[in-house]
DNA sequence: CGCTAAGTTGAGAGATGTCAAATATAGTGG
DNA sequence: CCACTATATTTGACATCTCTCAACTTAGCG
């Protein structure tokens, strides 16, 4: 079954090539429970007995070199992905071949539920710098539910989750303005790198201006700028992608200003 | 425990109050089996055994006047609705009290799906105009999905299909002009009508041009604005909130303009 | 019959997009 | 190691779109 991950997706027409490397070594496989993400991940909010039952199975790991492919749009649903380490973006390739990012993973986050409606994946998940996932057979976890009481709220819970953060991220496009848009999104990333253990305050960004602005629907020279006025108004020191957040209050404020 | 869906819902601190009556009467109870909506509704793609076992169970109805709410945000999550007749809102309410429409549901759609990731429902549901609900307990659908195998994954590709309702909306918000945003709208809800035995080309919209507007991220003014455009393009006629699609095929150009 | 809410339309302001140029950075091949 | 190329980022000037504010119309309702 886990074969099935090493096989090349099929490949819908597109004008952005992702290249998706056939592993040459056979997956290293990982347990749950001795994993340093179990209170981020999947596990999160399972019993003992249930983490047990996860536990035996392993999953298999696998690279993802920056730049390449987890999987791509239209691909058959077969796996919900783990992101180990790293950082992904999830992106809509458009009719005309531009892309359209709707949203970034990264360790603990989970990754592909889109995937169930149609039985192939909504949208491709690309890596934004060298990473390493989890891939969890959908199969082995729909079985797992049938015995594991609790197993199918965590995957349904998962579910409800990603819908709420679309929410969230639908109220964002559909009433703020740029610096409210950047404010929130700065705000969520510092929060979920806090999260991980990384600094809260100072961090490196690993999409590029033209991604953030896909993800916040607006354009890259507007992210740019917007970046530009926070340091002005001494928020952010920026550098290209290293951020360091300098009056944290102030951004909430910028960013509840039309939100409060 | 159906008498937990009499109970009047747990009410947040709001600005805009919405009034939840109390069902004067015991509500009557519908199998899914003989429900005209069943093609549309949760029993779609169950097997026979699995409507049966649906089956064994009643869901209450209710119905809700226009105006009325059926949860509202933040009210304990405890039911997944399915709408039998007329049209609801789905909104959130911003921390100044404005709220934001985060969709619009019809016969055979599902709500409420929003609220298992955290046990309370994310939005408020809002009836457009008086409505008939089925009431499903989430309790026993859970108790469903442990014996009937495809209960669960019925649930699931709900919610999956919610996701990427979501996501078609953040591509809409993301990357679209007022015309396409309306254009996409109006072909969405045209589908929908047609799906559901009514005329595909010319119908009532159950919304005000700010819930259109509010959903579609753009001031009423405009919203009606790119009606008078599209009318004055003899793509629309237009009388207040009576629609006529003149020429569907040019309407869904000037929306893949730029999707194309 | 007047009141209120919804919708339409106009004029001007403000925000964001578009196009263009300059600079910086990283990776590549000689 | 260096020059070179491609890419990312910043910034400016201007165009365009949408919002804001305001007036007016229409329809429904007590």
């Amino acid at each position: 079954m886990h074969a099935a991950m090493l096989e090349a997706p099929s490949r819908s027409v597109r004008t952005t090539i992702y290249s998706v490397p056939v592993p040459s070594v056979i997956a290293i496989k990982t347990h749950c429970s001795s994993c340093h993400l179990r209170d981020l991940c999947l596990p999160c909010g399972l019993a003992e007995a249930d983490v047990d039952s996860l536990d035996g199975l392993m999953f298999a790991r696998r690279k993802v070199k920056a730049g390449e492919a987890l999987y791509l749009e239209g691909d058959k649903f077969l796996f919900i992905y783990a992101v180990r380490s790293g950082t992904f973006k999830a992106s809509l390739t458009l009719a005309d071949g531009r892309d359209q990012v709707s949203g970034f993973y990264m360790a603990g986050e989970l990754m592909g539920l889109d995937g169930l409606a149609q039985g192939a994946y909504a949208s491709s998940a690309i890596a934004l710098e060298d990473t390493e996932i989890c891939a969890i057979p959908y199969s082995l976890l729909s079985e797992l539910s049938s015995s594991a009481a609790n197993m199918q709220h965590v995957v349904t819970r998962l579910m409800s989750r990603e819908i709420v953060r679309e929410h969230s991220l639908m109220m964002l496009l559909g009433s703020m303005n740029a610096e409210e848009r950047l404010a929130a999104f700065l705000l969520n990333l510092s929060q979920r790198l806090k999260a991980r253990g990384y600094s809260a305050h100072e961090f490196h960004l690993r999409m590029s201006r033209a991604e953030i602005g896909s993800y916040l629907g607006m354009k890259l020279e507007t992210v740019s700028r917007t970046f530009s006025a926070f340091a002005l108004q001494g928020l952010l020191e920026v550098d290209k992608r290293h951020i360091r957040i300098v009056n944290p209050e102030g951004l909430k404020r910028s960013f509840e200003l039309r939100m409060r």
